[in-house]
RNA sequence: CGGGGCGUAGUGUAAUGGUAGCACGAGUCCUUUGGGAGGAUUUAAUCCGAGUUCGAAUCUCGGCGCCCCGACCA
């Protein structure tokens, strides 16, 4: 891609209103764009990034043999009736009415929908178990959008359904599930630590959280340094010490990037949604659900992985793999600078080349710091002297100084 | 939903009742080119409505919008 016809443009300022560093950044780079209190657009650089953690989280949903669907946003009132989160739920749903004066609930989450459409075929115990996933917008009418896109009225959930036919096949799909989710952390370049919660509004019998630590996160957990316990502050009360091995437990805050619920039959039961077992009675089928919101992954991702000048984006989900930089506009530069490009490409290396002749060098590089893509090569008069180009990794001080006929040998 | 703050060119800001100014951006020309270059020139703003006043960006009321704290959440 080269830069000169990218629709992002950075900008030298951010508003001062804005607080949060992963918002500042994303901003200033233009990954997104506001439209409204906790509305966004997600502009050509933010979208590369969105599609990225989308298809890790997709790989290790098909991993644990979820198959994917898309479900409707407008979901009828009649379904939240028998739930009865028509009013019961918080934050409130966006309720909207068509020309008939019947009432929708936007989508805030799926469980209605998905135990609507399981029921109408699941009659048997040889039917299960099995799990749905979709990743698909979400509306929930917030109280209070915060820190760009950390929390949003508007945002795409990955949302997984498990159906069972026992507790314990729940369980051990949960378990898997749960390392499943410990894997896209991981991939997206976090550490993310998982506690026991309040399932709240959702439901069930019992929840657990992924938070990934951070100095500005708006939850506090509290852990244990010595074994794996980890709670919730509110879930852990005052307790001071681990149960599971006495240890002093330590608080530290953190943002929510994951939440998973076993719901039991919570859903099932509201709704009839009834298998048969082998002795011919009949039961409520046992569900989960398993939710993980994409933008304020994406965000929690800059919050961890940043320096003073921009993003360090992990590789996993950089926008590209390489940002190449002509550095100045002599024929020399450009033709060199150009058939990197070119060399590159046929290695399906994904480039950002900055072509644009109206910025001078420093508004450049001062750019590709602020996008943060991984690797950085510059071709410019004083390099090319030695017959060499520059190649640098966005974390490190080190540059390298490689023949630009060798460059398409580099590992990135 | 409770509490607080704010709204001035595309962006960031100044002007506290008396000439709407500055910087960046954008356009044109010239000179520049390794960490947001310099000169010349052009462009462009008081959120909306009502009120007070000789006079309102500034004070009052209403509306709309945004941000922050609390509660809630992926």
């Amino acid at each position: 891609m080269k830069q000169s016809k990218l629709f992002s443009r950075t900008k030298k300022q951010a508003s001062k209103e804005i607080q949060a560093i992963s918002h500042k950044f994303l901003i200033k780079a233009d990954f997104i764009s506001q439209v409204s209190s906790g509305i966004y657009n997600f502009l050509p650089l933010g979208w590369r990034v969105y599609k990225k953690i989308e298809n890790i989280i997709r790989e290790e949903m098909q991993g644990v043999g979820g198959e994917e669907i898309f479900m409707c946003s407008l979901i009828p009132q009649r379904l939240w009736v028998e739930t009865k989160r028509w009013t019961e739920i918080d934050p409130p749903l966006f309720k909207v009415k068509d020309r008939h004066k019947k009432m929708f609930g936007l989508g805030p989450t799926h469980e209605e929908i998905i135990t609507d459409l399981i029921r109408k075929r699941v009659k048997s115990y040889k039917d299960l178990p099995f799990s749905l996933f979709q990743i698909q917008n979400k509306f929930r009418n917030e109280m209070r959008p915060t820190g760009g896109l950390l929390r949003t009225r508007e945002f795409m959930m990955k949302d997984l359904y498990s159906f069972h036919s026992s507790e314990k096949d729940l369980k051990s799909f949960y378990e898997k599930v749960k390392k499943a989710y410990f894997r896209i952390f991981k991939r997206c370049g976090l550490k993310s630590i998982c506690v026991e919660a309040d399932p709240g509004t959702i439901g069930g019998k019992s929840s657990h959280e992924f938070m990934v630590v951070s100095k500005d996160g708006e939850d506090k957990i509290v852990i244990c340094p010595k074994c794996n316990f980890g709670s919730n502050l509110e879930k852990a009360g005052k307790v001071k010490k681990c149960p599971e091995c006495r240890s002093i437990l330590k608080i530290q805050k953190a943002i929510e990037v994951g939440h998973i619920f076993a719901l039991g039959t919570k859903y099932s039961e509201a709704m009839k949604a009834n298998f048969t077992d082998k002795s011919g009675s009949s039961h409520p089928i046992i569900m989960g659900c398993y939710g993980i919101g994409l933008p304020r992954l994406l965000s929690v991702i800059v919050e961890v992985n940043h320096d003073q000048e921009g993003i360090v984006w992990p590789k996993s989900v950089a926008p590209f793999d390489v940002h190449l930089l002509a550095l100045e506009n002599s024929n020399q530069v450009k033709k060199v600078s150009e058939k990197i490009y070119k060399d590159l490409q046929k290695s399906n290396i994904k480039v950002l080349y900055d072509d644009r002749e109206e910025k001078t060098a420093g508004q450049k590089l001062i750019d590709t710091d602020l996008i943060g893509i991984p690797w950085r090569i510059v071709v410019s008069e004083r390099s090319l002297s030695k017959n060499c180009v520059e190649v640098k990794k966005r974390d490190k001080k080190k540059v390298s100084l490689i023949c630009p006929s060798k460059v398409k040998n580099l590992k990135f």
